[in-house]
Formats: C-alpha cells, sequence, structure tokens
RNA sequence: AAAGCAGGUCGUUCUAUCGCUUCUCAUGAAAAUGAGGGGAGGAAAGUCCGGACAACACAGAGCGCCACACUUCCUAACGGGAAGGCUUUAGUUAAGAAAUUGACUGAAGACAGCAAGUGCCACAGAAAAUGAACCGCCCCGAUUCGUUCGGGGUAAGGGUGAAAAUGUGAGGUAAGAGCUCACGGUAAUGUCGGGUGACCGGUGUUACGGGUAAACCUUGUGGGUUGAAAGGCCAUGUAAACGGGCUGUUGGGAAACCAGCAGACAGGCGGCUCGCCUGGUACCGCGGGUAGGCCGAUAGAGGUGGGCAGUGAUGUUCAUCCCAGAUAAAUGAUAGAACUUUAAACUUCGGUUUAUUCCGGGUUUAUCGACAGAAUCCGGCUUACAGACCUGCUUUUAUU
RNA sequence: CGGGGUGUAGCGUAGUCCGGUAUCGCGCCUGCUUUGGGAGCAGGAGGUCGUCAGUUCGAAUCUGGCCACCCCGA
C-alpha cells in the first residue's frame, strides 16, 4: 500500500492551472490561523484521495528564502500526517483537493503549524460528510 | 605580536531515520518497484549594461530618438577590465622678492567642445560680460571759495559676491592702466626631437576671450525592432493565413487555353518619409491560437591543475573532469555529534604578581553560525553579508 | 520573466520639463464672536521634499546608486 508508507509523490499535489484557479473562484474555506485552507470534492484519482497544494503569498513575505521555508514545513506536516484521513476518504470513496494559503505575517513555529493543520484536516472531514448528505 | 588599509580565497561538516527531483540499469503490458549516480550561490539578488539564441525582409536608406566620449590594449561584446597620459587636490620639501615652478608620498576625476551659436548666472553689488565709474584718486571750469556743483580721465585701492576682466615686480604718468619691460600663467598656431598613441621636452609668433554642456546644443562613434510569455512540434476540433478561383492588360494562339504584369485603397509597420512584402467577395480544398504535453533547455566565450607569451587585463597549449534542470515550481524535516563565536563557573596545569593579580591552556554549562534560493544561457557592474584564512603595505610595542 | 509609474506638513495635492521664494485645501493651536458649542472672522505653528552620493556658487528640481509602494503584460 502506498499510504502505509510516507511519500508525497507529484501525482497527489494539484499541479493543473485550470484546477488551481477553479479552487480559488469555487472552492470553499476552512480558516485556522495562521493557515487558510481552500477545498473542492472531485471524483477520486486511482487512490490518491487528499491532492493538495501550498501557497504563500508575496505581499507578506518578500524573500523567496522565507516563501520557500514556510511551503517545505506545511508540506512536511501534511506528509508526516495525512495517512488517518485519506483512509477515512478512501472508505468514503470520495477525493477531495486542498489548498492550503499561509495568511500569517511572521514565520510561524513548527508546531503551532503542525497543530493548525491537523486541525483544518479534521474540520475538513467533517464538513465533507455534511457535504455528501 | 597588535591595529588599520588594499587585494584575494572560503563561507559549516558528519551520522541515523523519513521524504522530494532527475539520470542510468534491472524487473514489469502498464502503474510501479529495486539498485546505483547527481541535485543552489558568491552574490543564484537588483535587472543597470553587453552578448549568444529566436522571429519579423537571416534587417534596407534618410531624418528623428537613445547611449557613449583622454590614449593604447584586452574581449564574442560592453557603459566592464588592464597599463599609461593629463588635470585637480592633501602633506612634506627645494628654488625665488613674489607670482609661481620642481621633487617625493598619497587621493580623486561622467577627462571631446563654452576660443561655433543660443540660453541662464537669484540676493548683494556701480558693473555679472555689447568690456563696467558707487566711494576714492587726478585734471579742467564755475562757485555762496577750509565748501559745493558741472565736464572729463582713471580699473591702483575700498566695498559686494560663489565668481569682478592674466599674476608678481619695476618703469612710466596729472592720476592710472599690458601703456612698456622682466619673470610667470593660460590658450591658439608654426617648427625640431622623443613616444604606437594620449602626450612630453626645446624653440618662434600671436592673443588674454568669467562660469555653466549631469543647460539647449556641436563634433565623433555605436545602436533595426521585439524578447524564452521569443520560436518550433504533437493530439482534439476549426479561422480573416496558404492554394485554386476574380477584374484589367500584354504576349502566343483561329478559338479553347497557357504564360507574364498590374489593381483604387487597405494592411504588415512600431515616431515620420521612402523602400520592401501581401491582399477582390462568395465558394472549394488545405489548414490556427488559447488550456495540456514535448522541444527550445543545459557540454559551455565550461571547470580544475600545470607549461609558455605578455608590465598587466588576457591569450595560447597540454592533461584531466562532466558538475542542477524544477515548472503552483525539487534540493527538505527530525534527532544526535563535531567545529566555530560569545559568556559564566571550575581547575593539584604553565608563566607572572604585593595580591587567585593578569595572561594562556584544559573541563563543564548555556549561546551564536551571516546575506540569501537557480527559472533560456553566458560576460560584467551594483547592492547585501556572521565569521575564518592567506598575501602586501603602514604605524606601534617587544626581542636579537 | 519583462515593462511602466509614484514618493513633498497629520491627510490629499501644486511646484520638477526650463535649478535660486516650498504652494493650496482639510485638519491642529491661539484670540475674537456666542450663555456654551458649531459656523464665521483674524493670526500662528508644523517640512531630513523617501534615502545616499555627485554636478553646480547654489538641488524638491539635473545625473547615478539604493529603499518602499502601486500598476500593466499570460
Amino acid at each position: 500500500m502506498i499510504s502505509r508508507k510516507n511519500q508525497f509523490p507529484k501525482a497527489s499535489r494539484v499541479h493543473l492551472r485550470n484546477d488551481i484557479s477553479f479552487l480559488f473562484t469555487k472552492g470553499k474555506s476552512i480558516n485556522a490561523f495562521p493557515v487558510k485552507a481552500v477545498y473542492k470534492i472531485e471524483p477520486p484519482q486511482n487512490e490518491h484521495w487528499l491532492r493538495i497544494a501550498v501557497s504563500v503569498p508575496k505581499r507578506n513575505f518578500k524573500k523567496a528564502v522565507d516563501r520557500n521555508r514556510i511551503k517545505r514545513q506545511i508540506r512536511e506536516i501534511y506528509r508526516l500526517n495525512h495517512h488517518p484521513y485519506s483512509a477515512q476518504l478512501a472508505a468514503l470513496q470520495k477525493g477531495v483537493q486542498l489548498m492550503f494559503i499561509f495568511t500569517g505575517k511572521e514565520s510561524p513555529e513548527y508546531a503551532v503549524l503542525q497543530s493548525k493543520i491537523i486541525l483544518i484536516l479534521q474540520r475538513l472531514l467533517v464538513a465533507d460528510e455534511v457535504a455528501v448528505n
């Protein structure tokens, strides 16, 4: 099984331009400062139940080094913690596109960021089950 | 040894676990899995210059516009670099009555032309450039005669200003003045010698005309425009592009037809003019762009180490190496060591002192590790940067 | 990745081309007026002209380097 290992290949990322603009225009959002998430339900893409993207606005972080660092941290936290949630989505046979947007203005602590990402994933599942009804 | 200045090099390392990306090989129908190799910088940054590359006529003319500006050299090219020249300037010193000139050690220079034309130079001042008369000085005349007024001469002195009409000394004069002379300064020009050249040295003649060209401008040189979102290809499905077809005319032909040329005006075309190229409508055939994928796109004005040429930038030659290629965008996360910075405590360590006084070493604990992330690729420039090391010069201290 | 623009008093602006005095409105302060406030009238304060250099006698203005902000092109 792919999901038993902590892998994060390109197929489980949102990378098409149209998908991303569609997320911004039609997606629903979950807010957990300093991270905001935009998501959309989609048909499952062969065993990649959750597909994500990460964004850090240039307006708040002028230096590319800082932006890259935050994006790497978010991806790392997602890689290590997403399994229980994607397993539940697999049980429901539902696919989800998800985009994390960092809205804070200062570089975050790793532990704080981790708790917020997990919170968003938990809330996503609840909202997703509502959407099923 | 310490401090300062200039130049150069480096700019954390290792281990474990879990990941990302790319290449090669193996297995596999494929998805994928396994093994092995590679994976940010000196500035990758700012986007300030110059090229390569691509399309448009593989790019044309003139004007306009823009950039550059001592010389020679380097280079693919440059607004970059090297060597040199000149000017300005700081300090020391020598000559001279002085102006000024020379020598040594540094520093700076967007360094063609204001002696081609035009413009501008506030306030102050008489006057800011067609050569100037406020005070003062001198001469003449008048007079109310120890005064005042008028006419004229005068740029030596005063005062103003950022800047006042070539500086110093002497002669000369009613008083003065390059009016004359001597020595200087600057500029133009002739000539001799040196240098590839900028320029330098000698010598003759003439002139003395303030500053400003990062004011308009003049002279010389260079620049076609647009940028990888350039440009090319693929699959899906289709245009105003392309071909046939239109009109006029010329040639051949009896004709059908064949071949050539042209078409008002419009468009390509960008600031203008010329020039070049393309085009009637309908219809038929053939066939776009966008979103997606691939190429462009990673072996190069390449790196490393020597030899040779050159004062140097650099060139040349030999050996050797292959060293990122992502695309909502990889190069990371966690833990533990080491190294490094700073501080504190301890120390039966070494030297030193009146003194656990100071210096050095060792151990432990805490702490610091900068600036910053490739996006077509190179050469520069500019800016940011904790700290470490090397070389040269200067100063101070110690020793011999 | 490429291109363009702006920065002047607490706020919004003029002046920049063609160098010499920094302007206007709102706001602020003081006084008058009013029983008091508002409005009105009179007077006043407040400026590293984003920043660092250069050219010039003199720079908001000209030239160059940085900084910040905004906009455009798929």
